[in-house]
DNA sequence: CATGATCGGTTCTCACGACA
DNA sequence: TGTCGTGAGAACCGATCATG
């Protein structure tokens, strides 16, 4: 683990303050050359309308800008982000599609920027930016900062994720029986009631009874919510 | 006493096939 | 194409028993 690692992880975990862990978070970009930096976060909860939560300290105008345009559907980092862990620059290939974004972007002092996005096992997808106004991002800086920027990402979403799950129903810890989840595993895997009774050995009735008490457990309006819940949670 | 596991009866929901 | 009957599965309510 770097200096730069190892004098910052224990301070970040310490603070409990949101406005303070992203002030940090900023300082850290500052400190390797990107006087931006921005967090995104989409709760896996609920499906139909995943929640977004977003911080940075990009120039309030282009928050602004970014949107009343809406640019949050067709920024390309957003969508590269949701879908793959790969380190992206930004470049005028990305934005080919999205040329007025780029243009606003550039016109606010974003015009060099780097994206990465990371999950956890809580079903939370985040994606980290940093950005600055000056010389673009060479192949050789990339190569000495790629480690570092994967690390800020991290810390980042750990901790940012922390706070939005603190004020969110899907924060809160469930805990199955270790029944619960025999019995949640193979409902997943297609099997009816019956079926489990059969390969537990047990009556249809107590896997019916164990469906239920995670159905009340989980705040399920049903088993089909109740499976996919308990998968995205990591609880099975 | 709290918690987890087990079981029974009843009602409701929904997919599917038959039919006009 | 729309309606209706049927059956499987799901959901709800209740209870007892074992264990720490």
């Amino acid at each position: 683990m770097s200096p730069f690692v190892e004098e910052n992880l224990h301070s970040l975990l310490s603070i409990h303050d949101p406005r303070l862990y992203f002030s940090k978070i900023t300082q850290l970009a500052q400190a390797i050359g990107f006087e931006y930096c921005a967090y995104g976060a989409r709760m896996p909860f609920p499906l139909s309308a995943p929640r977004t939560e977003m911080v940075n300290n990009y120039p309030a105008a282009w928050q602004q800008c970014y949107s009343e345009h809406q640019y949050i559907t067709q920024d390309p980092t957003v969508a590269h982000g949701s879908r793959s862990m790969v380190p992206l620059v930004w470049s005028d290939e990305l934005f080919a599609d999205a040329r007025e974004l780029w243009e606003d972007a550039r016109s606010y002092g974003l015009r060099n920027g780097w994206a990465q996005g990371c999950r956890d096992g809580n079903g939370v997808v985040g994606m980290m930016t940093v950005a600055r106004s000056g010389e673009p991002i060479t192949a050789v800086e990339l190569g000495e900062k790629e480690p570092l920027l994967a690390y800020l990402t991290q810390v980042t979403h750990v901790g940012m994720s922390r706070f939005f799950l603190e004020h969110s129903s899907y924060g809160q810890e469930v805990k199955l029986t270790p029944r619960e989840t025999e019995i949640l595993r193979w409902t997943a895997e297609g099997k009816t009631s019956a079926e489990i009774g059969d390969i537990l050995n047990i009556a249809e009735r107590t896997v019916n009874f164990h469906v239920n008490s995670t159905l009340a457990k989980l705040n399920a309006a049903n088993k089909t919510s109740a499976v996919v819940q308990a998968a995205l949670r990591g609880l099975l």
